[in-house]
DNA sequence: TGGATAAGTTTTATATGGCTAACATTAAAT
DNA sequence: ATTTAATGTTAGCCATATAAAACTTATCCA
């Protein structure tokens, strides 16, 4: 029985932003992550030495990065909940993209299985309700 | 022109404490704080003078502590966050209520103003379909 | 092929925030 | 009033995560 030691939003994050990369540009470079995070490029070969302590992602000094299958399970169930959350506050509340974006960015490290699996059958059940919005303004 | 700093979850959990042990028991106590936020005695100490410091709350060493309008201002942002994202966790999602109240906890620091005004007013809406649930058997 | 430049790394320092344990103060009990 | 227990503080340490700047390795290309 190992403890599952509760990964950081932080963690979360670089491992969000490798998949992300990986897709883009089939590799992840240390300093596109960098960029992406808005961080210099020195603090990320340090996270990179954990995360590949951790066994989440395939990590050699001066090559490229790649996710491990344990890291990659992490990153889609991130970037999932991304997308859910983002679509919720661009599309139905309407929030402007840039500001969706962010703020799915900090939820989506905010919610527990279970009420995000909640969050999403509840987003299916607005479909059923077209006239919703007669009341707003 | 002072740039506003934005307060750490940290600041803002610590905030939002005071204000719940305020309201139950006139007073916050450090040891409350303690026990409330599952930390040490000795953590928090070194805390309130950061938030002292920054004009948060009231504190002198050995007495009692309290909110300042400022702090309080925030507190009660928080407190009202923390309701309406467990009101909306636990009676439209269903979610259980402890953890309702977990995630509600950590979803009150993510969401930026404008996405939280906007979902307010969303959650409004809701009562206009009151047979939105047809879909989840 | 040998610089120049770009990318990656290392080291040192900083900031946050927690813990332990010893110490100080306050409050309670006898 | 004095002892005891509870509460609060201090000091030193650890972990996380970042920045700055110097240094190393790769890459490009003239």
């Amino acid at each position: 029985m190992e403890k599952t030691v509760p990964l950081s939003e932080n963690i979360e994050d670089y491992l969000e932003t490798i998949l992300a990369l990986q897709t883009q540009n089939t590799v992840a470079r240390s300093k596109d992550i960098a960029e992406k995070l808005d961080i210099k490029r020195g603090s990320v070969t340090g996270m990179l030495k954990k995360l590949a302590a951790r066994k989440l992602i395939n990590y050699e000094p001066y090559g490229y990065v790649t996710l491990t299958p344990e890291g990659e399970k992490i990153a889609k169930k991130i970037e999932y909940r991304h997308t859910v959350l983002k679509d919720f506050l661009f599309r139905i509340l309407e929030v402007d993209e840039a500001r969706a974006d962010e703020t799915a960015c900090r939820m989506e490290h905010a919610m527990d299985s279970q009420s995000f699996k909640k969050f999403v059958e509840f987003i299916a059940t607005l479909d059923a309700c077209p006239y919703r919005k007669q009341g707003m303004e």
